[in-house]
DNA sequence: GCAAGGTC
């Protein structure tokens, strides 16, 4: 069997059906893994890299006195599978093979990949002959070929990838660590570093500090409109900016008629058809339509799985010799693209355009299969793009027709130009951006104009804009930053991490930190020259000048430099980036007492304190950091001062709070609403006062309270009774929905919320009006009759156990009388000891005394005492009786029969009722026992 | 809990 090995799982399929030719293939389904089956051959997918470099064991605590993050520089690393369905599967099907291919993509990575699947072949066949299938795309053309002259795996090549996995590796992980423990953090909010993230937000950051200490300067501008036969020129002072307000002063004062025509010159602009896609130069034309870029990527990779465009993460744009375009064109003839593709056919230029990168992995992105609007949804627009730029790449030139008009206003120079689209070309298909004609009338030279209008503009020099994303993905594939496949993600790791924010693009207060410290103190890893350094040893490595080990190693050395400076400075740095960013959590001045709010963290909690805690005890709570981090945003708020705040979780739209003052105090409203003596009135006096909530309310002395509402001890009196009373009623509605939340799943239009509305409403506010509700007004919530049973049980028997622990039964003895059965204490109390010691096997003592405990703060009366020596007699009497075994035994307790005496004198038609032996059994007993 | 690189 001859096994073919693709990097993906769509490779692996459309490899086996161009292999296949007329046979038929059969794909199977193992483990959620495809296999294709065809004659002798199967063909299946990697998932890219299924194994991953990491630390051997023994590095996982950050911490660790002993190993520091510097020890992970020379840590032993090893390989982990990280898709072990993959590789056990590859792994039994390479036991059978007597051949296998290695077809992973034709690039660096795809030759680690390649290599990875090599090395899991080898660790279970070390015989089967294995090599190796390189193409550029997967056409009839290219596949035939690159299997009919099988090469080997490039070893040096995936050495050089596997030299780039570890430096980045050793110096991410080992840099992470050092900063986020020198600044104290951890959990989500740790600080990450690594080659391609920290120079791409250095980047950003400078460009930050760029606009920060940017100085506007003023130039002036002067402009003239003229006009021949009624048809407007629009003209400029041909020295274009004045920087000196004099000149430009001069300028405009010397201007005047007669206007003067010296130059009429008419020419032609060659508007070069675009280049054809590739990765990058893809997002910049999704950004014009509005796709960012990790979207755009998205749905670009939902199209290619669909068949309807060429793999979309490419460097390439450079048609190959392979890729037949004119049945590409064919196929489109298909789409509504008809029409464009006619006249593509009609005017096509000799040759396609070419961009200046060609590349062996994957040919520009293009279109590939049929697709309808419908079919497509939101989709289409990015598919009718690539449809569009295939067509542009095959379109000729558009041509413009320039006019240049130069004039003279009695010395002053003016120019003033035009230009007409004579020749469409490639706009007709591809119309992204827009050709504006301005169109000048025809004059001749020495032909005199009036001046209609002059005008003299002070304007200012602009500081450099903002990245917005597809731009810095242009910058970073210049600086060779990341990969077509990664750029994006870097850019979302960043965003993720809080280090960059906002469209365009700016640092926070963080990302500015980090940067500081880094650039300060291990500028190595901000600069993209490590990138490149890396690159040109990795290059060294393919061509056997450099050993891998080598490469690691000279690395290794480098870094330990690094932390020569940097572990001496741990303290500073962390000062540093705490100080910097205590900013970012500031919220603004306390209403109550004037000095900062900050957001505070405290385990998995989080709420806004004042800095003169505990002098002011000002305190805003907040929902739990599981709904998202709290962080301050731009906006401020009017009435308060205070920054808005903004709940920010992975995955999610970040929920905007608002002001947190004003939200604290429309959520008092609620409850204010719930005090019968609140008014309005008292309410605006609260807020006068900065007492914002029902809590503060409520811890209120009387006295402090008349003094500073100006009102009666009777009526200050009352409302802190009433605070009290709602907040009670608060916590213990809390209580219940937690209680609630564990037996009765959410679902759409049922959350725990609304069932707990529900429940209010019908009077429901604690685990023990559970208990006493009946099952139909738990139902009204929506709860079905087993969840309602369910809740109302458990909530029975939760009061039970409460109940239980007030009397005094310690935990212990407590789990023992639930296991058995005894839920309350009214059961305990109905129970004979003998039956409850037996049955818990608490001992006959403990029982009495837990008895009395019970029967006491029941009301009832004491119950039946038994001493230890008699319970074992009794035990030994009835045991001797023949007949008479454990499970008699349990029955005879079970109605307080417990030895030989109570067993003669028992009423054995009552006892038969419920113990379950017969009334002629228990006569028989007696008998047995008084002989 | 860490990187960057594949792919989903």
């Amino acid at each position: 069997m001859h096994l073919i090995i693709a990097e993906k799982n769509i490779a692996a399929n459309r490899i086996a059906h161009i292999l296949s030719g007329k046979d038929k293939v059969s794909a199977k389904k193992e483990g959620g893994v495809n296999v294709y089956n065809f004659g002798d051959k199967t063909s299946i997918g990697l998932r890219g890299h299924v194994v991953e470099v990491d630390f051997v064991e023994g590095y996982t605590n950050w911490r660790s006195q002993e190993r520091p993050p510097r020890s992970l520089i020379d840590a032993g690393t090893i390989k982990r599978p990280t898709e072990p369905t993959i590789v056990k599967l590859i792994q039994k099907i390479a036991k059978k093979a007597n051949r296998v291919t290695i077809a992973t993509d034709f690039d660096t990575e795809g030759e680690l990949i390649g290599k990875e699947a090599y090395e899991l072949v080898r660790a279970v066949n070390q015989k089967v002959p294995i090599d190796r299938a390189r193409f550029s795309a997967i056409t009839k053309e290219e596949i035939n070929r690159a299997f009919s002259e099988p090469t080997d795996i490039d070893f040096d090549l995936a050495a050089a990838g596997e030299a780039r996995q570890v430096v980045d590796l050793i110096w991410g992980a080992s840099l992470t660590r050092f900063i986020s423990l020198a600044a104290k953090r951890g959990g989500g909010n740790i600080l990450s570093v690594g080659r391609v993230q920290s120079p791409t937000l250095a980047m950003i950051v400078d460009r930050e500090r760029e606009i920060e200490s940017f100085i506007p300067e003023p130039y002036w501008e002067i402009s003239l409109v003229t006009d021949k036969d009624g048809q407007p020129i629009n003209a400029r002072h041909a020295a274009g900016r004045f920087t000196d307000k004099k000149e430009a002063d001069a300028a405009y004062a010397g201007t005047k008629d007669p206007l003067i025509v010296t130059e009429m010159k008419e020419g032609k602009r060659v508007d070069r058809a675009p280049t054809p896609f590739d990765t990058t130069q893809f997002i910049v034309a999704a950004a014009r339509i509005g796709y960012s870029a990790a979207n755009a990527m998205r749905v670009a990779e939902e199209l290619y799985m669909n068949g309807f465009i060429s793999y979309p993460r490419t460097d390439n744009t450079i048609y190959p010799p392979s890729l037949n375009l004119e049945s590409i064109l064919t196929t489109l003839e298909k789409t509504q693209f008809a029409h464009d593709v006619a006249w593509v056919r009609k005017n096509k230029r000799s040759k396609p355009t070419e961009g200046k990168k060609s590349s062996t992995d994957h040919p520009p992105i293009h279109p590939t299969g049929v697709a309808t609007q419908e079919q497509l949804g939101e989709n289409w627009k990015l598919y009718e793009l690539v449809v569009r730029r295939f067509l542009a790449t095959l379109s000729p030139d558009a041509e413009w027709a320039t006019m240049r008009i130069g004039m003279d206003a009695s010395g002053q120079n003016y120019i003033s130009t035009g230009s007409r689209l004579t020749e469409p070309g490639w706009r007709t298909v591809y119309p992204y951006s827009e050709a504006k004609d301005s169109i000048l009338p025809v004059v001749k030279t020495g032909e005199k104009l009036k001046i209609q209008d002059l005008n003299l503009e002070e304007k200012q020099t602009q500081p450099p804009p903002r990245y917005s994303q597809s731009k810095l993905i242009q910058v970073m594939e210049e600086l060779g930053l990341g990969t077509k496949s990664t750029r994006h993600e870097v850019i979302q790791k960043l965003i993720s991490r809080k280090y960059i924010e906002g469209n365009p693009l700016r640092p926070t207060l963080v990302g500015k930190a980090v940067t500081d410290s880094l650039e300060a103190h291990a500028s190595t890893i901000t600069r993209p020259d490590m990138t490149q350094k890396l690159e040109q040893a990795m290059e060294a490595i393919k061509i056997k000048d450099k050993s891998r080990d080598g490469v690691v190693d000279d690395s290794r050395k480098m870094l330990h430099q690094v932390f020569d400076e940097l572990e001496p400075n741990e303290a500073v740095i962390g000062q540093e980036i705490m100080g910097q960013t205590d900013e970012e959590l500031t919220i603004g001045p306390c209403p109550v007492c004037g000095k900062d709010l900050r957001i505070r963290r405290k385990g998995g909690s989080q709420f806004i304190g004042c800095n003169g805690y505990p002098d002011c005890t000002c305190n805003i709570s907040l929902p739990g950091t599981m709904w998202g981090s709290a962080v301050r945003t731009k906006n401020v708020c009017e009435i308060h001062n205070l920054f808005h705040v903004s709940l920010i979780a992975k995955g999610a739209r970040p929920w905007e709070m608002g002001c947190p003052l004003c939200q604290l105090i429309e959520q008092q409203k609620e409850h204010y609403a719930k005090m019968p003596s609140m008014t309005g009135e008292l309410q605006q006096k609260l807020l006068d006062a900065k007492i914002f909530s029902l809590y503060d309310l409520s811890k209120f002395e009387q006295g402090d309270l008349v003094k500073k509402l100006g009102i009666t001890k009777k009526l200050a009196e009352i409302i802190i009774k009433e605070a009290n009373e709602v907040l009670d009623l608060i916590r213990r509605r809390s209580e219940c929905k937690k209680f609630m939340k564990q037996f009765v799943p959410p679902k759409r239009g049922r959350s725990h919320t609304k069932v707990m509305n529900g429940f209010a409403e019908s009077g429901i506010n604690c685990i023990g009006d559970i208990a006493t509700a009946t099952l139909e007004s738990l139902k009204k919530t929506g709860l079905s009759d087993e969840e309602a049973k369910t809740l109302k049980d458990e909530a029975i028997s939760l009061i039970a156990k409460n109940h239980l622990r007030e009397i005094g039964i310690p935990a212990v003895s407590l789990k023992r009388y639930q296991e058995a059965g005894f839920l309350s204490p009214e059961e305990i109390a109905s129970s004979h000891p003998a039956f409850i010691s037996l049955k818990t096997g608490i001992s006959i003592e403990t029982v009495g005394k837990h008895l009395s405990l019970i029967t006491q703060s029941l009301g009832k009366p004491d119950p039946v005492k038994i001493s230890k020596k008699a319970f074992e007699s009794g035990k030994a009497e009835l045991m001797s009786i023949p007949g008479v075994g454990e499970s008699t035994l349990e029955q005879l307790y079970s109605v307080g029969i417990f030895d030989k005496k109570s067993l003669i004198g028992a009423d054995t038609a009552k006892a038969a009722t419920t113990s379950g032996l017969s009334k002629d059994h228990l006569k028989k007993l007696q008998v047995t026992a008084r002989a």
